[in-house]
DNA sequence: TAAAAATACTCCATAGGTATTTTAT
DNA sequence: ATAAAATACCTATGGAGTATTTTTA
């Protein structure tokens, strides 16, 4: 049995009459009866009664023909959905993204293209950078949003780049200055992130440091960022956060800028070249226009 | 597209390996290649990602495997289907039956054959003997419990023959008689039912009284039968009711024969005999099987 | 180098066409 | 008499087979 069967005895019950139904399936009327005759050889049973003049349906003919133009249905839908697979309309999509990213275009990227193709699933999970790093080689995620930089071969694009501010409780002495001397935080207390959520913008928050002459004094290493600032305004000590976490309006904190160059964080959206699925590309056409108009 | 090429795709997806799907679906290795590549090209898809060496799913082609399993199972379910209608399994049978036939076996032939075809639902109407007669005839109703005599070509079944028994209000003269006198019934006042629900029945009645050389008073037509019995209980009049109804404990009445021959009511099963659908044999099987045990 | 998919080809079953017959209304 | 299903017969597409080649892990 063939889907053309199931197809000519769906136009002939529909019908009831084998030269319309022949008509309807663009083939000929004795090829009709020759299918039906099959088919029904083939299931054993009797799908019509049928005189030269008229056809009626049987009782197990009326349950297959329930069942046939089920199948026919479905066997529409899936071709649709195969398709629309393909063109990246329907589907699931794994994006890994650091903490930070949460406070830049991300959101709105993914509520961008949520809108454009509601049949996509996005699957977000949240990890750092070097894990990221690890689900794109694995394939546990088609596409990152992390820190450069990063080991391996993959595609980039980049999303924004942030300055480092440092975020002080309202009440410190060092808020007098617009832009506070580094020299000044040698004695502070930090909180910083744990060194490996971000081993490489960690590594050179030191140097920074170590080329203003001191060693910063870590009294916690914490995550996720709102955590960090909340620490702050507990008054436990200051913290350097990227720019955009200024977004976040939390009270009892201030920010200001160093009087140096401060290490700078970047966030792209990286990728594997081999093997994208068709919602990646769709996804990545998202993430241009969205970065580009903003 | 055909079932083959979601058959042979299914074993594909499920191997990944077009030797061993091929010897899955008993064909050669190089239909399998072609076959998938007919269908590639159909949808305009890919369904794989293969090297010489390697076979697996697209993402699309994942999609499309969800789907076609489905579709291959609903087949498997609807060619089952058509062949347990086929063997009068699976289906419905729209019964008509008259009220009297409710306190026969009945009750016990849906009983039984409720527990043996449970995937079959039977439609139950109560309609009088002549109604019965027209459902037949335009496919109403496939098989009728009435009561002969009837027009037209049907088959019947004898499921029983009932005498008809006088019920009278407890308190009532006439109980006193093991056998009531027939003579005694000419002055009573008469609850029947109404002429037109049983018309040979309502006819032989009263030529019983005729003979006995007296009209019977009816006071009122009712139905159904314990409507009938209710009137009788409440001392409205004397009834003439199937012996059957007895089974029914109703305080209040008693039931007295007659010391004549009464009319006798038969109940049937009929049915035409032409395009009969599958059920219907195994109902009246299992009418056969009720009947004579009982 | 060996396993596995693709290619090349051959064959034949059957889907589908045309012409005609049969039959019920 | 006629509409409509069935039958008879023909053609050719393409499904399935065998043998071989190509490729990559």
């Amino acid at each position: 049995m063939e889907l053309r069967h199931l197809k000519y005895f769906v136009a002939v019950a529909e019908e009831l009459h084998f030269g319309r139904a022949a008509e309807k399936v663009q083939i000929t009327q004795p090829v009709i009866s020759d299918q039906i005759r099959r088919l029904e050889q083939e299931l054993g049973v009797k799908l019509f009664f049928r005189t030269k003049r008229t056809v009626e349906l049987t009782e197990p003919g009326k349950i297959f023909f329930k069942e046939a133009k089920q199948i026919l249905e479905r066997v529409e839908k899936a071709v649709d959905a195969v398709q629309k697979a393909d063109r990246g309309e329907l589907g699931s999509l794994m994006i890994g993204y650091t903490g930070p990213a949460l406070y830049t275009l991300l959101p709105k990227i993914i509520r961008t293209f949520r809108d454009r193709y509601p049949q996509v699933e996005l699957v977000l999970k949240e990890i750092c950078t070097n894990e990221q790093v690890e689900a794109l080689n694995s394939g546990n995620i088609e596409v990152g949003f992390l820190h450069p930089p990063v080991d391996g071969e993959f595609e980039f694009i980049s999303i924004m780049t942030e300055k480092m501010v440092l975020a002080l409780p309202e009440d410190h002495p060092l808020t007098t200055f617009t832009k506070v001397p580094i020299s000044k935080l040698s004695n502070q207390s930090f909180i910083l992130f744990p060194r490996h959520e971000g081993l490489s913008l960690y590594n050179r928050i030191l140097l920074m440091c170590q080329q203003a002459g001191f060693a910063p004094k870590i009294v916690q290493e914490v995550t996720p960022q709102p955590t960090m600032i909340g620490l702050v305004a507990a008054g436990i000590g200051v913290s350097l956060v990227s720019e955009s976490l200024q977004n976040i309006n939390r009270p009892g904190v201030v920010y200001r800028k160093l009087d140096v160059t401060t290490p700078e964080l970047e966030l792209v959206a990286a990728w594997k070249k081999e093997k994208v699925s068709p919602v990646l590309p769709k996804f990545l056409q998202v993430v241009t226009e969205i970065t580009r108009i903003n």
